[in-house]
DNA sequence: CCCCCTTAATACGGTTGCGTATTGATACGC
DNA sequence: GCGTATCAATACGCAACCGTATTAAGGGGG
C-alpha cells in the first residue's frame, strides 16, 4: 500500500495535526500527550516512539503552523499583481472566512503569549503578513511610513475582526462588513 | 484599623485580584490555588475561607473585570459631549496605553474562549464598547448601519492594535500610529 | 524468508493541583 | 478581657499527566 493515507498506524505528522488541532481549541496547555493519545485511539507509549517529550511536539507543531502561515500560506495573495485588487482580495477573504467558528490556532496562541515559542511563532506571522500589507500599501503609491502605519492598522483591523467573530454570536452581515472594511482600507 | 490596607490578613478581594493578574499573565489555567496562595504568601488552607471552590474565584474574579472595563470602565470617555473629541480620546488612549506591555487579561481570556464564563466576560465587555462607539459615529452623522459595521471595524483595530503592542517587540512610534489611526476612523 | 525497525501496549514512579478535615491563631464586638 | 468570627497551617486522599522502562506485534528490505 504505497499511497493511501487510511494505515491503521500513525505517523509524526499525524500526531503534529493532532497538536494543532488541540491548540486551537484550547491553547497550548490543551497539547497533552495522553488526552492526545485517547483521541487518536491509540495509548501514549506510542507517542514516544515518535517525539522525545510533549515539547518536540509543540514545536513541530507551531513549526508546521508558521510555515503554513507564513508566507507559504501568502503566496496566492502575494501573486496578485494589481495592489488595490490584492488588498481588496485579503480584506474580503477575512471579512468572509471569518464566520466559519473554526477555532483559531492564532488567537488560541494569543492566550500563551508567554510561552517563547507561541510568542515567536505569532510574531513571525504576523511579520509575513504585516510586510505584505506593507508592500501592497507603497505600491498602492503611499511614502514608506505612511504604508507601514496603514498596514498595521489594517492588519489590526484583520485580527481583531477575527476576534470579535470569535466571541460575537451575533454574525454581523459579512458583505456589509466587507464594504465598510475596503472602503476604509482602500488608499484615499 | 478602620482604613489602612497593609493589614497581614488578606480578604477575599485579595484572592480576586491576584487572580487577575494571574488570568493577564497565563489565561484560566494559570488561576491555580496552590500557586496563587504561594505568591500570596499564605498556603492554600486560607484559600477556602474566602471561596467555596476555584470556579467561584474565577467567576469572581470575571466578574470585577466586566464591572470595571464595561460601562463602568467607559464612563469617562461616555462623559465626553463632542463626539469627535470623544472618538479622538478612545483611539489615542488606546493607542498610547498600548505600549507598557501591561499583561492584558482581555487577551488571555481569547485564548480561553471556549470556557463559557470567559467568553461570556469578553462578550460583556465588547458589547459595551462596541455600543459607545456606534452611537458615536452616530452622532457624528452616521446611519444606524453604517455606524455598527463602522464601529466594528474600528474596534476590531483597537484590539488587533493590541494584539499587535503585546507581541511586536518592535514599539512602532506610537504618535504616527495614533495619527494614522485617527486620520482612519475619524468620517469622511 | 527472516531479521530488525517502527509502532504500540502496559506498568510504574513522580509531580502538580483540587478539595476536605482538623486544628491553631488572631482580631474585633461586647 | 473573653468568646466567636475569620483567617491560616497541616495533612490527607484523589485525579491528571509526564516521562521511562519493558515487552509485544507487524511489515518491509536484505
Amino acid at each position: 500500500m504505497p499511497v493511501g493515507n487510511e494505515s491503521t498506524r500513525l505517523s509524526a505528522q499525524d500526531w503534529a495535526r493532532a497538536a494543532l488541532k488541540a491548540i486551537a481549541h484550547g491553547g497550548l496547555a490543551a497539547v497533552a500527550v495522553e488526552p492526545l493519545a485517547r483521541t487518536l485511539g491509540v495509548t501514549k507509549g506510542s507517542f514516544y516512539a515518535h517525539y522525545r517529550n510533549r515539547d518536540e511536539l509543540i514545536t513541530a507543531a507551531l513549526t508546521e503552523w508558521v510555515r503554513s502561515h507564513g508566507e507559504a500560506g501568502l503566496s496566492q495573495y502575494a501573486a496578485i499583481t494589481d495592489p488595490a485588487q490584492r488588498l481588496r482580495e485579503l480584506l474580503t477573504t477575512v471579512v468572509h472566512a471569518v464566520q466559519p467558528l473554526a477555532p483559531s490556532v492564532h488567537l488560541s496562541l494569543l492566550g500563551d503569549r508567554n510561552d517563547p515559542r507561541a510568542q515567536d511563532a505569532v510574531r513571525q506571522v504576523n511579520q509575513a503578513r504585516l510586510d505584505l500589507l506593507t508592500r501592497t500599501y507603497r505600491e498602492l503609491g503611499l511614502p514608506p511610513d505612511r504604508a507601514a502605519s496603514r498596514a498595521r492598522v489594517a492588519y489590526a483591523a484583520i485580527l481583531g475582526l477575527l476576534h470579535l467573530a470569535q466571541t460575537d454570536p451575533a454574525a454581523p452581515h459579512s458583505a456589509v462588513l466587507a464594504d465598510e472594511a475596503t472602503a476604509i482600507f482602500l488608499p484615499s
